[in-house]
This record gives C-alpha cells, structure tokens and sequence, in this order.
DNA sequence: GGAGGACCTGAGAGCACGCTGAGAGACGCG
DNA sequence: CGCGTCTCTCAGCGTGCTCTCAGGTCCTCC
C-alpha cells in the first residue's frame, strides 16, 4: 500500500512518514508540485497526501494536473486555516477529501483508510459465459482469444444479457433495461439487435449463445453456446 | 475459502499471505508457474491471485493453459506497470480481473471479494418431482440429465402442476390459471395439452408422472411417476 | 351387457411470433 | 458537403404453436 505526501515542511512530512510506515504503509515524499507529479507518473500511489502551500506549483496547480491527466488516484489535500483558500474548495479542483492544519496523527490515517475504501470497488470483474467476455469497465469484449467489434447499443444488450446468464429475459425487460424506461417505439428492434449480435458473436463461432423462448423472452447460455 | 496466490516475490507473497490469513480465507503459496498449475490441478480454488512476472511459465501462459484445460476459476491478474503487457492485455487471455502493482491490501481483497460474489451461484428456486425438474427462470426442463423441449403452453401447464404436486387439480383451474381466467373456447384444450405433455415426459420414460382422475382432473405424482 | 359419459388422440386450419433484408433518418468526421 | 456508421422502422416470410373438431377408447352404472 504506498502513499505518497507532498509535504515542504520537513517536521511534518517526518511525523507523518514515520507514523504511515508505522501503519504498514509504504511512503514516499515529495518537497514540492514538480517532483510530486514526476512521481505519481512514474509510480502507482494509493492514495496521495497533498498540502496546498508549496514552493513552485501549488497543491491546487497538481491536483488540477492530475485530474486532466486522466489519474484517479485518491488525493487528501492539506490546508492551513489562512484564509487563503476556503477548505470546501478543494473538492472543487479534483480533491476527494481535504484536512484543516493542524490536525491530529489518527485522524489522517481514518481519512486515509476511508478514501482507500471508498477507492476500492471502483472497477468490475469481466463477464464471463463460457468462452465469451466481456469487460464493462475496458469497454471490451471477445470470444477466446478473437475480439469482437460491437456497436454501442449491441455491447449494452450482451452486457446485460451477460449480467443475467441462464436466466430468460422478456423483451419488454430488455427494452426498459438496455433501451429506455420509457421507450415508446417499435419492440420489434430487440428482435433486430438480438439478430445483429447472433450475426457477430454466434454465427461466426458456429455456436448459440443467444437462444430464442418462444413467446417469453431470450435466454443467454452461461456456457457460452 | 480457498485462495492460490501465485507469486515469486517473497515479501509481497508473504504480505498478501498474512492478509489473507486474518480474513479468514485459506491460502496457499506458489512461487512459479509450473507449481501453481500442479496445485491447481490437485486442489479446488475459489480464486487465485496470479503475478504476470514469474520465472519459467509466466502468469500469461498459466492464464491460458488454465482456460484451455477447462478450468473456469477466477483470476486475478497482478502486473507491474512496466509496459511489457498492458493491464488490459490479461482479458484478452482469460483472466478476470487485474491490479497494478503496487496495489493497496484493501483494494485486493475488494476485488477478492467481487469475484467470489459473482462466481457464487444464485440459485433460482428449481422445482423437481423425482427426477423430473423445472427451473422457471431459466426457462428450461427435463427428466434426469435429459433436457425436454416443451412449447411456451406445456411448459407452463408443467410448471402449474408442478407447484402443486399430489394435488389433483380441475380442468377449469388447469384453465383459469394456465390459459385465461376468462378463457371462453372448448375446454377439452386441457385433455389434448396433457396427452401432448404426457408424451414428452412420460412415454419415452415408461413413467406417468400424470395421473387422470376421472370426474376431477388431473394429478401429478410428487415421486415422478 | 349395453348405454352414456368422460377422456384420449390424430389431423389439419389458422395465425401469432420471431427473423431478416431494405432503407430512412440522425449524427459525427474529414 | 459527402461519406460512413449507427439506430430504428417497416413489411414480407416461414415456422411451428395453438386450438378445433371428430372419431375412437375406456370406464361406470344401470
């Protein structure tokens, strides 16, 4: 578990390193924005312990930097009680959570442990039925080892048909679930779709993963056809 | 619960060990490919945790001799961000979730978690009159391993009966619950929907799950016929 | 033993359901 | 503005399910 604190005040950057490491933490330091941001490129942090007041790029410029980089990582940021910038707006350039100086050892390590929580169940598991998978967070799926290129509403249909494996699922559900709630069109486009994904994901692979209930609904195999 | 952790750096396999451990999960330590194959042919995993980085058969190789074998327990796939493979490279090769390393304790054993709720079987409730079985969400049936394929009308004539099993039920409940509560047409329909049923359950059985009660209706026997 | 009623079954008509190809409209991109 | 992609509508078609009907069988009761 590392962390990483961007911290130019070298009694409280000790404090904490040493009272993380204590925890089982691994931790880095960072004195200023420039070397905190080569480090977060170059390493994956768990979370990020970030005070605002430093020399050269502030908390603030790194956070803003991270968020447009596309990087997720948890951030805590740090403020001294001046004025100089409001608590509350640290949340709004990107923070998860933020700490007024001077603040308590045990207090620090609960947020952290939240924010670790909270960070957790961020990505889901690929969807498996049989050789057939998909992954909802990559926006990815295939047979085996083949990929396959679906359109974004044929990939919802698998996704949720994949959700709900030997499990038949009416038209009208998959009209409220994979199209809108309140689709007032033509049903027979669940028919046109199943068609379009029979013809991308079976047909190729000489199998039949989508099976047809007459008159109820369709039925996913889990094994995959 | 028993979890394979497949991985050659002593520290984190010790860690990830220790962790495990004090959530109750049993673990079991490989520190090469070929190991973790023996062992997983020998025992049964609910999950295995798998490093790319391994010396002799990498953690690639492992993922696909495991699925080509047939095997579908879940992995974990744990790589360092180095570049070599792209995380999401391992979906590709039948894994089922991955981490970058370095990775938080408490976001592994999240994910640890996700995927032994997903492979837990939920089981509908399946209805079963010796060896005769229905699952109504699944939309399927058969007797023993052999699968019946009933039309849309004999499966739910089936399934009614099987909700009330040793209970002799009329013509006109049979009616009112299978077909319309207001049906209006010749009620012998009842009489040809059992012979035609009685001819895919029974006749190639040499059973006769279904008895007639002349002047009543019809009763299906709790042991299968 | 015969009559009547209850049940079984084979044949076939009708049609509902699901599948598919063609194409229109919306949208993004160069 | 033209092109390609995606979504959706529509209509035609074939399959096979549902149901009716009529004749046959079996049971029950007089």
């Amino acid at each position: 578990m590392r962390v990483l604190v961007v911290e130019d005040e070298q009694n409280i950057a000790a404090a904490v390193d040493r009272g993380l490491r204590a925890e089982g933490f691994s931790v880095d330091i960072a004195e200023d924005g420039e070397k905190a941001l080569g480090l977060i490129r170059h390493n994956g942090y768990a979370v990020i312990v970030l005070d605002l007041m430093l020399p050269g790029r502030n908390g603030y410029d790194v956070c803003r930097t991270l968020r447009a980089a596309g990087i997720t990582t948890p951030v805590l940021i740090l403020t001294a009680k001046d004025g100089e910038y409001d608590e509350a707006d640290a949340l709004d350039f990107g923070a998860d959570d933020y700490l007024t100086k001077p603040f308590s050892f045990v207090v620090l390590l609960a947020r952290i442990r939240a924010l670790l929580r909270r960070s957790a169940p961020q990505r889901s598991p690929v969807l498996r039925a049989g050789d057939l998978w998909l992954d909802p967070a990559a926006h990815r799926c295939g047979r085996g080892d083949e990929r396959l290129d679906l359109t974004p509403r044929e990939f919802g249909l698998l996704e949720f048909m994949l959700r709900n494996p030997d499990t038949v699922v009416s038209k009208t559900e998959l009209l409220a679930q994979v199209w809108d709630a309140w689709f007032e069109g033509d049903p027979n486009i669940v028919e046109v779709y199943v068609g379009y994904l029979r013809r991308k994901i079976d047909t190729p692979f000489g199998r039949s993963a989508i099976e047809t209930v007459r008159g109820i609904g369709y039925r996913l195999d889990a094994k995959g056809g």
